[in-house]
DNA sequence: TACAACCTTATAGTCTCTGCATTTATTCAA
DNA sequence: TTGAATAAATGCAGAGACTATAAGGTTGTA
């Protein structure tokens, strides 16, 4: 079983034989070629040809590891989605399931994985001249939802068919994140992690209005960390 | 006086000038011709040549109004964007925006369009059949949520250029009623209305850990009741 | 009526994406 | 080491999505 990755990521793992590293050396080179030509020229500027022939293969073959000239560039790798689920049924039962996802994000948001550190930002600028690929991307964060939401489902002794909660619960932290990771690249006052972590509180607490007040601070702060007043809500105990 | 939009949508209004009546008639008749299509032989069964010939008009006219067949499908009439920013914005002040954006959002839930009555189940059940589809929808809705989330900026004097509280929020909601929507197709159990009302309970809540077994509060918990049999059911291409 | 602005349309072409048959590379077992 | 068995990469042919352009119709206006 393997040890809930904290590390893991950079090593191509060697017991993986030729084949299936070749096809990640693959998959890597294409996704890399069509980030850094699209970023350089525009959507329309750059036709699948060029990215396969960057990235030395035929056209055939980037379509054998894309569907899409979108996914190419905002989709995430099936591996990742992997990685993040068993992180998530990894965490310690007696968090909450926000909780969990919480920390998770948080910790994935931390470390961008070390050889895409220079493309994220790429993405990022690409889906801003875009509007349309933030579809893309949400499309292919929704792929890994179910996933998500079944980890997250069996953590309270759901099963996510039936019961609308953890599909929610992902939904709503997924949302969050998919905002703040293309804000944070416009404004990019505060760090993402801090933003996200502010954003989190504010979801656990039942998204609280909060106040107006005049702030000319450069980076105004999600909310504050004290005890804020609270709207009264209908809640038992 | 806008009356808080309860009534309006089927009557065109009158003044709008002759130009501008047959273009959103077209736009209609292009969009019911896509999803009835759709709906009857699938994504692939149907060329944008068909769909326009079905709507009567060329195919060169069908991309003046949609850029993308997908957009026909699922996109969001701007008119509607419009209309559901105006009526958060005329929501009493007391209310948090939370609160707004929940009341709005169920309204708009409870009286489907009347014209779209029976395109809104197809539309859905497109949707199903072909997951990719839930990202154009995402996008189409990403495009008012920038309108939303100015709207919700506005109630509690933020503006949403600088505080990241209203795009979290908006987000958030969308995310929630995008999932159920989807979700509600599936398992019409309880009425669409219910079922995102206990959402946005649970989410003003902080979405908290809902009890797998005991079931001891008044106000129904997101859990149906209802035996049904799920399996994952990705057939696309 | 005449004019300007805007829609629609046909044509022709580029690009995306798929199916299929062939070739090349990798694994695995003898 | 060799020889299948298996899987991936490629070239090719083709359908369909989408666009640029130019020409022809409609509508709003003077």
């Amino acid at each position: 079983m393997p040890q809930a990755g904290t590390s893991r990521a950079t090593m191509e793992p060697a017991e993986l034989g030729l084949r299936e590293r070749k096809k990640q050396r693959t998959r890597r080179a294409l996704r890399m070629a069509a980030i850094r030509l699209v970023a350089e020229r525009g959507l329309d500027g750059v036709s699948v040809d060029e990215i396969a022939a960057a990235a030395e293969v035929s056209t055939r073959t980037f379509f054998n590891y894309f569907p899409t000239k979108d996914e190419a560039i905002v989709g995430l790798d099936p591996e990742d989605i992997r990685e993040i689920t068993e992180a998530v049924s990894a965490r310690r039962a007696d968090e909450s399931p926000l909780e969990a996802l919480r920390e998770v994000m948080l910790q994935r948001a931390a470390l961008v994985a070390p050889e895409q550190a220079d493309l994220w930002p790429l993405r990022l600028a690409i889906i801003r001249r875009h509007p349309h690929l933030m579809a893309a991307n949400a499309a292919s964060w929704s792929s890994y939802e179910n996933a998500l939401a079944e980890a997250a489902g069996r953590r309270c002794g759901l099963d996510p068919a039936r019961d609308p909660y953890p599909a929610v619960l992902v939904a709503a932290v997924l949302a969050v994140v998919r905002t703040l990771s293309v804000r944070w690249q416009e404004f990019p006052g505060a760090p993402l992690v801090e933003v996200l972590g502010q954003a989190f509180d504010s979801l656990a607490r039942g998204l609280p209005p909060p106040q107006p007040h005049e702030s000319s601070r450069g980076a105004a702060p999600m909310t504050t960390t004290d005890p804020c007043t609270v709207r009264p809500e209908h809640e038992e105990s």
